[in-house]
DNA sequence: GTCTATACTCTGATAGAC
DNA sequence: GTCTATCAGAGTATAGAC
């Protein structure tokens, strides 16, 4: 019974896969059908059997963009309790699965405009959870006094992923910067920046003391 | 003489204006040049009068855009020879075009995947030179001693600007947030979380002095 | 310089054999 | 479930009258 639908999940997923590359290259507009069942080894009959049509295809994409996010980020913060440092462990988690390759989310990111109508709607309503789930992490840090207070929190974080998320644009596996440099350099300078004075000392000693985390 | 030249000119000014709108609503691969030249006013085939093809219009708009951000942000540092405040001012001018509802620069940052060939190697010379303009710019103020010594001025500047270039996803005109809170919160914890030591002191001294500014 | 009319290609999607 | 063959429409670009 399982068997069926994993295989059905299986090819769901490399084509998804496929489409989510091409889609990043060339945009979702510039991307034609046969191409994506060309890059699955498919013809675009057999396409069509899966997807209605070349819109679900982007909206399906999203959804497995938004999950994958969800749980990597979830996974990540689970191992603390400390309200700042489950915002860099997050942030790490983010950007980790933004440039690891996959490229769902860098399309869930740049191509929703693709989306119209209803599709669009369901797509925002994701995007919102996932914003919010932020916002609250964020909050949280904010009341424990740990940022400025006049730090504007849904500003930081608009800023904060605007800086984090366009990495993507130009990270190069294998060049002078690992994903791990930019997480750490986003961190030192975007919340380093909104810390409290008291915050701050707090993050210079850890750094002296941890070495270069 | 001038007279036929300028007239021509803002011909397509009024095209390129209208082929930004549109290239930012609906992305390059999804606009039709039907719909340009009705928003134009004109009928295609006028408009491959003026534009041989699809793709030139978006290259004459990126050229475009690069010159106003250019000739915006000279216009704005020429008032001071402090290397920080260059870079405050500078910022808050390239924002100040970006949001200002000339959409080209939005185009010019989002849809260059959309050039191919000569065209694509074209635009990436052209940002280039501004993207070295900005990074000497911040090197002048590192060398200064206002930026710690550990920042990666050309990684600062990427995340800086990728922080700045995203409001032009969310802004909304007349919303709870100006172009002025945008640029101010931008500075105030992206540059602060770069600042050295003693720049620090001097720009809260400074804030402390003037107002919010 | 701008118009009308159209050539030619490629698009997303479908129908029906296997 | 996957294939081949094909539809109807939309796409860019052009030709030539005015």
């Amino acid at each position: 019974m399982g068997r069926v639908r994993d295989k059905i999940a299986e090819t769901e997923v490399g084509l998804l896969r496929a489409a989510a590359t091409l889609f990043r290259d060339k945009g979702f507009a510039a991307t034609t059908v046969r191409e994506i069942a060309k890059a699955a080894d498919m013809l675009p009959g057999s396409l069509h059997y899966r997807f209605a049509s070349k819109e679900s295809i982007l909206l399906a994409l999203m959804d497995y963009a938004v999950e994958q996010a969800t749980e990597a980020v979830d996974a990540a913060i689970s191992s603390t309790h400390d309200p700042v440092e489950k915002l860099r462990l997050g942030v790490k988690a983010h950007l980790k699965l933004l440039l690891s390759g996959d490229d769902a989310v860098f399309v869930l990111l740049n191509e929703w405009r693709a989306l119209s109508g209803e599709a669009r709607e369901a797509m925002v309503a994701l995007r919102d959870r996932y914003e919010d789930f932020w916002d609250a992490l964020m909050a949280e840090a904010v009341r424990a006094g740990r940022f400025r207070r006049d730090v504007d929190v849904k500003l930081l974080r608009l800023l904060g992923f605007g800086a984090v998320n366009s990495s993507a644009q130009w990270y190069q596996p294998g060049g002078r910067l690992s994903v791990d440099d930019i997480a750490d350099a986003a961190w030192n300078i975007l919340a380093v920046g909104a810390f409290s004075e008291e915050e701050r000392v707090r993050w210079a000693l850890a750094r002296a003391e941890g070495g270069s985390r």
